[in-house]
RNA sequence: GCUCCCAUCGUCUAGUGGUCCAGGACGCCGCCCUCUCACGGCGGAAACAGGGGUUCGACUCCCCUUGGGAGUACCA
């Protein structure tokens, strides 16, 4: 069997969206787990909305995500002349005509089939021109080229991996443009004879590609070009149902990244669509890898939320090792340690939730309105009994449990009400590590402090 | 409108004619652990869209309906 080649292809018009980032890596996920070969290559026809400066971002977006791809980016501008080859051969067998209808002819066209209750098909008004009069007009005379792929008879299949063959009739396909006026090519032909061009041997996308393959197989056929597997996954949809939209809760994966969002919780929660009970501590990317079955790939339309990418980042968070974890702790709390970032670890979702804390770092800190009316309520003299304990007790390995037992008996306090007024005179927080902890952490002297602080602050 | 794709718990799915009064994971609910949050342990509710066939037998095959998605551009 030979190599296996994937390739990712985004038009440099726009930033890596959800969508752009699964199909991203269900390709790379392919050619990795095949020992293939990945590709990115930027589909920058469309002269007037490519931008080098989403070129730039989409390659940063996929550092950021950990998809590297294989040899040089590629540039289907690149190929202009192996696309211009392709049009010629197909003009000269006649599968490719010049059109000179003028848009606003297509509109009225279009138009008028939709009263008739007909499909919005090119009428065909050009594509029997004799070839001297084809020639002859387009040297004055703007003009697009089309493929004369709508006819009676004949069908085209689109072998597809997940679905088996899908079938088109031409009789119920359009003469699709691809070349406009100015020149440029359309998506179809470029995207294909690219395709040949780097012997990419499966191609993955979204199932909004599944017409645009029928087309692309026929143009393959007749310009005697490879036709690859094609796998069309079903698409994202928002948590609503309804195509993923901003509205719906997409994002680009730039926007995810300023939110703080590990770049593996978006990778678990994508791999695990469609695929069942892949094991929990799966949670490197090659893990991942291990565990991806293109069989899984679902053809269905799949609601993505949000919610299960965040869990896996807190479940990520939570099994960080400690100097990643500082790093991200440190971005809100720049003074934190490490002992400190080990010991709130497990307490938290995101790295920002550790600002929760802060009391721990600055003896200082003020408290939330919650964590103040329990200390209200625990009163003035809650905090001397416990700081009267505390001075008074010898220092060893047990100093909670012997603190906290001597608080209990000066001050008739068990359980909750025992337990929150510490826990909020120390942390300023209502949650949080266990208190043994908690007190091992600020050691003496920074249990004293906070106590202190907590007794002015109620007097 | 036309064409194509899709259809099992809330979600992602297992299931390729009998092993399924449908299994798992996430979520949800309850209990346990516990000062709190989280973790962990245990348990629970929760689905084959509907109707016709085919068959001794249908979640599985066929048809129709319904529902959802996509395409129908000189966007990709």
């Amino acid at each position: 069997m030979s190599e296996i080649v994937t390739r990712f292809a985004p038009s440099p018009t726009g930033l890596l969206h959800l969508g752009n980032v699964r199909t991203a890596l269900l390709n790379w996920l392919y050619a990795r787990k095949h020992g293939g070969r990945f590709l990115l290559r930027f589909e920058d026809t469309d002269r007037e909305r490519s931008e080098k400066q989403f070129i730039q971002a989409i390659c940063d977006d996929l550092g950021w995500l950990g998809l590297d791809w294989d040899g040089d980016i590629l540039f289907q501008s690149d190929q202009a002349a192996q696309h211009r080859q392709a049009l010629d051969r197909l003009a000269e067998q006649e599968m490719a005509y010049r059109c000179f209808c003028t848009e606003g002819q297509l509109a009225l066209d279009r138009k008028l089939a939709a009263s008739r209750g007909l499909p919005p098909r090119y009428s065909g008004r050009c594509r029997s021109l004799a070839s001297e009069e084809s020639a002859s007009r387009a040297e004055h005379e703007a003009h697009v080229w089309r493929l004369p792929v709508h006819r009676d008879d004949g069908e085209v299949i689109v072998p597809d991996v997940l679905r088996g063959d899908v079938h088109f009739a031409c009789h119920d396909l359009d003469d699709p443009v691809i070349v406009r006026s100015d020149g440029s090519f359309t998506f179809l032909l470029p995207n294909a004879v690219d395709d040949a061009i780097d012997s990419v041997t499966h191609v993955m996308r979204g199932d909004d590609h599944l017409s645009n393959s029928a087309y692309q197989v026929w143009l393959l056929q007749h310009l005697d070009m490879a036709v690859p597997a094609y796998l069309h996954h079903g698409l994202l949809l928002g948590r609503d149902g309804a195509k993923l939209s901003k509205r719906s809760g997409s994002h680009s994966a730039a926007e995810l990244r300023q939110e703080g969002l590990m770049p593996m919780a978006l990778m678990q929660a994508m791999v695990r669509l469609g695929h069942p009970n892949i094991s929990e501590d799966a949670l490197s990317l090659d893990a991942l890898m291990q565990h991806f079955d293109a069989r899984h790939v679902s053809t269905t339309a799949i609601r993505w939320s949000d919610d299960d990418m965040w869990r896996w980042h807190t479940r990520l968070l939570h099994n960080l090792p400690a100097e990643a974890l500082l790093a991200q702790v440190r971005e809100h709390l720049p003074e934190a340690d490490e002992s400190f970032a080990l010991l709130v670890q497990g307490n938290m979702e995101r790295a920002e939730d550790v600002l929760a804390y802060r009391r721990m770092l600055d003896a200082g800190t003020a408290l939330s309105e919650e964590a103040e009316s329990v200390a209200n309520d625990a009163g003035n003299t809650f905090y001397r009994t416990a700081l009267d304990a505390w001075n008074g007790m010898a220092r060893n390995e047990n100093d909670w449990k012997i603190w906290v037992q001597a608080i209990k008996e000066g001050t008739g306090r068990t359980g909750k009400g025992l337990f929150m007024p510490l826990r909020v005179a120390l942390t300023g927080a209502l949650h949080g590590p266990e208190m043994s902890g908690i007190v091992g952490f600020l050691g003496e002297g920074g249990v004293r402090k906070r106590l202190e602080d907590m007794i002015q602050r109620i007097s």
